[in-house]
DNA sequence: ATCTAAACTGACCGGTCAGTCACTAACACT
DNA sequence: AGTGTTAGTGACTGACCGGTCAGTTTAGAT
């Protein structure tokens, strides 16, 4: 802006394309980048266009080339972030069929908690908290596509370590959901660390460990004797 | 409104003590309801003043006699809710000494779980998910009166049975920490019910039992058999 | 009855912001 | 160069809402 091609006939085809050449297809993605930074940062009610199309480096009229209104581009917002989320957390989904159920779930869980403490998940989970209860089908395509999703998926390894005896008889639905509270709770809390002490000097490496250690001694078998090894006791 | 008292000289006392009494002393409380609820429903840009003052049964003006402005009345009605769910809390603290560690701590969750499904848990909670960050006095507060407190004491009581050798030992802080985890995971999930089919058809007390059932079974000393018992496996 | 202070009211003001639209810029062709 | 089409702009509008304040009502004192 501060520098421009007062020249326009003179302009070197490749600037010309960089800064000005019209990119159509671009736009909505870059539109739904910066509407993901405000709404995640003020809320529905709080985010202003004006602000979303400044970071978007368009203008406020644009926007509405692209979406008919405010509610539209927040649906739009979060549908795409999810979906974009899931694109993410399906990488995770290369089985190691012969592995141990244990250490399967161990893979599993460490990446799946990588998802969970990225910027746009985060963004996601405080919206989805705050906001979809007043756009129930938003509310309901995430139960399906995002928890129903990642139940299913746990939940099957934990069937095959039930099944092989690694485990103890558990609903998988049910262990699935526990190991959901735990990973989904603890990444909130992580995003507040400064205000939690304990979690503070933790890094996000040894709290998913903890985590996992706490939650595989509730799924061991009850009359196997663990004999040590696994618990991470490190502490203050 | 409708129906006056077109006879002032003749209303009797009490009917006038009655709907027309002035009792200033009543009011910041009448007010902070009010923003409790609308506040709750819509957050802190979302929600409109006429209309807090509309539920309060008050005109607008009357709310700025108690508040100084729509920032101050959030932060008081998220310290005021915090601190009457703190004293429902407390009540919980009346400690039976020579229970095991096991059944205080069934009694004490199941007494938290309540408390965590009870209305103003869940407005509180779901503001500060979405809005302390912007607040971080209130967050402080918040973390220290609600999260810290109830950490110490959940501690206590794991720590006590660790010691009598009913837990595994494991650091008292962390065990707290993961029964907080899944208990206010599944409160937030029990508050979304319609979109979650499991916990659709299971009563709060059924997930409550769930929770600590599983919470319980990871706290069991390794070298102890359980010999069944407590779990419960109903299910579709 | 009259007066006063305190409590309360609600019309109003001014700033803010979602949404509009008349206009301009860039490209694609002849 | 000329013409049509598509993309993009930003000043503007009107609704809305936080905050104010001149005025009204009430309780009680005299």
């Amino acid at each position: 802006m501060t520098e421009s091609s007062l020249v326009p006939g003179l302009t070197t085809p490749e600037i010309a394309d960089i800064r000005r050449r019209r990119d159509p297809e671009a736009r909505p993605a870059q539109i739904l980048d910066a509407a993901f930074h405000e709404f995640g940062e003020r809320g529905l009610a709080g985010a202003r266009l004006d602000d979303i199309a400044k970071r978007a480096g368009v203008a406020k009229g644009t926007i509405y080339l692209y979406f008919p209104n405010k509610e539209a581009l927040f649906r739009e917002m979060v549908r795409a972030t999810t979906i974009a989320a899931l694109e993410t957390a399906e990488q995770l989904l290369d089985q190691g069929d012969d592995e141990s159920a244990e250490s399967q779930l161990r893979r599993l869980s460490t990446g799946w908690w990588g998802f969970l403490r990225s910027d746009r998940f985060q963004v996601v989970q405080r919206l989805v908290l705050a906001e979809l209860q007043h756009f129930p089908d938003l509310m309901q395509f995430y139960a399906d596509e995002v928890v129903a999703r990642g139940k299913r998926l746990t939940g099957g390894v934990i069937a095959r370590g039930t099944a092989r005896g690694e485990f103890r008889e558990l609903p998988p639905e049910t262990a699935a959901r526990m190991l959901s509270a735990l990973t989904m709770m603890h990444s909130i809390w992580c995003s507040r660390r400064q205000f939690f002490p304990t979690l503070a000097n933790m890094s996000d490496e040894a709290i998913c460990n903890e985590v996992l250690d706490f939650y595989l001694h509730a799924l061991r078998p009850d009359h196997l004797v663990a004999t040590g090894g696994a618990s991470t006791h490190a502490n203050p």
